[in-house]
DNA sequence: GTCTATACCCGGATAGAC
DNA sequence: GTCTATCCGGGTATAGAC
């Protein structure tokens, strides 16, 4: 494992453990037994460190949409375990901004094709379910949901909507 | 007007006008040609000031969707458009932590009704809207969108899940 | 590529005089 | 209820020796 990659790892330990407040160079530096003015000898800054991060978390969301269950509800479930299980990482990804310009092309659309083609090529109703998930999670992670309630019941609603066949009478 | 209210209407003017790292307690007194600590008389800290521009935000938002044009499309529009015009607001509400100790009784609730009432009642379904007008918020406000993303034929495909009648053969 | 030392700026918050 | 002065902590980042 080079340096580098040790400094990724223990970023992504990091925020999965104290958030993105608890990511400081200071800290970082402190996790891998180094003083914090080395880090920049393999990052040019802080945002450097970020963009990889999110790089990462694209293609873990990636692989787990890509191996999850077949079908709507197995690729629902996929998703929102992927984001319960790295909340900090999935922040990264969405309250944060996306880092474009350093990020590879190609993963982003790989994040998202496991959705195209759940709705079939059809990118409108692609966009609505992503919609549909990112708010579910993001109302989970934000605890704006009462004690006690059926959030999966509140999944199965959603995604009833977006059972075929939607327009009637057309088949595939 | 109060001090106090002097107070707050600069709070969501600065966070309105340079985001929530752009709200502080500082440039806030600043706003308002006063120093720092004299701040201290009217609120015991930050915290309380965020708790009551959430209450504000709350309000503002129950307010837009109440008068919303009745139909599924006219409540997705208020809350679209709410959210577009006050995204720093919008953030306060779902980026930060909700302070509801806090928060007067039955603000959250008011803001909730709308969807409520639009999904008959069915409280599953009205999770699952309030998800989805989140999550296409978000992710537009986040830019997660390419440039030129048809926004509203995303939402349109949203909701044509949620028309009714869902279930077949019912009818109220 | 690591270190020490440090610059620089910013944050929230308090003490005590008036 | 306002002020001045200040504490204390924290952040990113750079210079220059080794």
């Amino acid at each position: 494992m080079t340096r580098t990659d040790e400094i990724l790892s223990a970023a992504e330990r990091l925020l999965a453990a104290h958030g993105p407040q608890g990511l400081t160079m200071r800290q970082l530096a402190l996790e891998i037994g180094v003083k914090a003015p080395s880090l920049y000898k393999h990052f040019p800054d802080k945002a450097a460190i970020e963009a990889a991060l999110q790089e990462r978390a694209l293609r873990g969301q990636s692989e787990a949409l890509a191996h999850a269950t077949p079908g709507l509800a197995g690729l629902a479930s996929a998703y929102r375990a992927w984001a319960l299980r790295n909340p900090h990482l999935y922040g990264l990804l969405s309250r944060q901004h996306l880092h474009r310009d350093r990020l590879p092309p190609g993963v982003e659309d790989a994040a998202a094709a496991p959705l195209l083609r759940e709705t079939g090529g059809d990118i409108d109703r692609a966009r609505a379910l992503w919609g549909l998930a990112h708010g579910l999670v993001e109302l989970e992670l934000a605890g704006r949901f009462p004690e006690g309630t059926d959030i999966e019941a509140a999944w199965r609603a959603g995604l009833e909507g977006f059972q075929r066949p939607r327009r009637e009478g057309f088949r595939t």
